[in-house]
DNA sequence: CAAGATAAGTGTAAAGTATACACCAAAACA
DNA sequence: TGTTTTGGTGTATACTTTACACTTATCTTG
């Protein structure tokens, strides 16, 4: 029998860890809040859930509020309950982590909510228990990544293997060995080999790669791990 | 900015995914309920999240009020909100799946609950969208499984290689080799073998095994997967 | 225009892990 | 005593992971 006996009613709120990634190292998007409570300190980007709103769809809403994106890669981390989390009012929340491309996302947005962009050890410390919300995220991001192909969302739509090399290093924070990635990644057959190539980043070039989503989909059935 | 406007006040659930195992499969604890809404229909068991109590406590709480065990092991699954997932009023609900010894758990509680054991596959349709959340809890089980020793909790302290066995195959819905299984687990030194025999399911008798949260400690580290 | 600098690109051998597979041992029971 | 049942064990092969170093292309600079 359900006990309705002291059952209270609270605000559900969503909190969103917005992973980037710069080419060197995994960031997070992080707010100034400009109100309160805790004006002027860092936060995660939140909001609250509305009625006749699912929690999916609160996030998307959040997340295109502070990024100006759409159809962005999502993943429900956990729900956050201690008691005075929230000074205000019993507030729980939601957190979701969220990849995006780091280019594509709005100068002006950054400027209107006073967004920054942080390397993940380097940021400050977050407001409530948004801190505990990014390790569960971070580790949730790690452990995806080993047998799903997310890591593409971070990345431009073409990308050399050295960047793709760069961001699995950034995720795991490992090191990994050339050729080996180079061979296991061709090994996964899921990406499209261009003939262009980026010329930024060294005199000779490297070629361009596309991740090749019905590749991946033809080859999904008998992948164990991505394993990189 | 969190934004004020249509936020919503509603009920927090906690409804819990209760794996056990009988020898043979992987089992559910699911009551009939007794009350409305959807009285006569089974669903898991569950309740509200108090003022002043955290989701983890009330899930403890919730597997107490069912099963008269505490120190059960718990993992939060997922936060599921659906609109009129309850049809009652706005509620939105905590899944956590937990590992009990079916062995451990009242009868007398179960009559009073009208509790049942269903295998996994066997189970009848739940209300609201228990479904869904038994779907993910045991894919959760599954993945946890395979990095993590928790299988332990659903079995008595003392079990046969075979019955761990049985468990890993009745979890992953597999068949494994005997050999393989039995050199695998061994290398992972983290059993310690008694010298008493199991006698109930054979003339020979079988040795008993016990899992030993010391050793898996210090080996913990070394330990990239279960891979069982 | 030659030499140097920089990053890209490539293959192989060894170690480790996973898989496939079959027979003997012990004890109860007929 | 032999038949039945379950427990217990080892090895060879395939596969995967890891470690490891040199050449190529192109631009820059002297």
């Amino acid at each position: 029998m359900y006990d309705h006996t002291d059952k209270e009613r609270l605000l559900l709120a969503v909190d969103c860890i917005i992973f980037g990634f710069d080419g060197e190292k995994l960031k997070i998007l992080l707010i100034k809040r400009g109100f309160e409570p805790e004006r002027g300190k860092w936060s995660l980007v939140g909001g609250f859930l509305h009625k006749s709103e699912v929690l999916h769809d609160a996030a998307t809403r959040i997340l295109n509020r502070y990024t100006g994106l759409d159809d962005i890669y999502m993943e429900q981390v956990g729900t956050f309950s201690d008691i005075d989390r929230d000074p205000e009012e019993r507030t729980v929340s939601t957190a979701y982590y969220a990849l995006i491309n780091i280019k594509n996302h709005s100068q002006k947005l950054n400027r209107q909510f006073s967004a920054q962009w942080f390397s993940v050890e380097e940021a400050p410390p977050l407001i409530f228990d948004h801190d505990k919300m990014v390790r569960h995220a971070l580790k949730r991001l790690r452990t995806k990544a080993e047998t799903e192909p997310i890591g593409f969302e971070l990345l431009p739509e073409k990308f050399t293997m050295r960047q793709l090399q760069n961001l699995y290093e950034a995720i795991w924070n490992v090191s990994l060995d050339k050729r080996n990635f180079i061979s296991k990644v061709r090994s996964l057959d899921i990406l499209e080999k261009l003939d262009e190539k980026d010329k930024t980043s060294s005199r000779k070039g490297s070629f361009l790669y596309r991740f090749d989503a019905e590749k991946y989909k033809t080859v999904e059935r008998n992948r164990s791990s991505l394993n990189l």
